[in-house]
DNA sequence: TTTTAATATTGCAATATTACGATAATAAAT
DNA sequence: ATTTATTATCGTAATATTGCAATATTAAAA
């Protein structure tokens, strides 16, 4: 079907799987490495670096954007993107507290 | 298109987000507490806790066991799943690694 | 105010993923 | 040997994702 059915799973589980989501493509990780090397963070520079067309940038910044990895600050016609720090480390305390939790208890 | 240019990122990076791609689901997050909760791991209670068809997750299986992240061990008709704890613990640092050389460094 | 530059949105084609019924494979139980 | 139980694989339908050309939007520059 394609359809995952979201609502057999806990809250917990599917904010979980939507953070590994939005991080399960290699142009969004080569997007926040770049956006972490730089001081400035103009989407055309992206585009320029990461190689994949203006409008596909333009989407993969966007669902940064959506879990609140990123953002872009407007600076005349340019957008000035950059990591939120704080999202940053409460997404990665969030991802050991999953890989804590899940202890190992094998058979 | 739908086909990721994976040719045009680094292994880093494809192979970070491969590890993402097999978390993002909430089901492939579920087997994994689940298994990790239970002494014993048998595929068909895997089935029954989860609530999605045994196909379905036999695929899962096989997607959380190519990254190396659980094993099957067959036991007569049964199969005994379990976490892979140094794997565990190391996909855990790589993806540490990942969030902290990732630096703040904003606009 | 027209042009230019930077970014976002829309529409679409192609591939990927999810889910499951049907079926195969395997091994224990009868 | 046949049946039963457990898991894996195949085939297929449906939804999701990726990527880009075309276009819209917005604001500076000329």
């Amino acid at each position: 079907m394609g359809l995952t059915k979201s609502q057999i799973f806990s809250d917990r589980q599917n904010e979980l799987a939507q953070i590994f989501r939005v991080l399960a493509h290699p142009a969004r990780i080569a997007i926040l490495e770049y956006i972490s090397e730089q001081k400035s963070c103009i989407c055309k520079d992206i585009v320029s670096e990461v190689g994949l067309a203006q409008p596909t940038i333009s989407q993969h910044l966007k669902e940064l954007k959506s879990i609140g990895l990123i953002q872009g600050e407007i600076e005349g016609k340019k957008v000035c993107y950059c990591l939120n720090a704080d999202k940053w480390k409460s997404v990665q305390e969030g991802l050991n507290d999953f890989f804590d939790q899940t202890s190992i208890n094998c058979c």
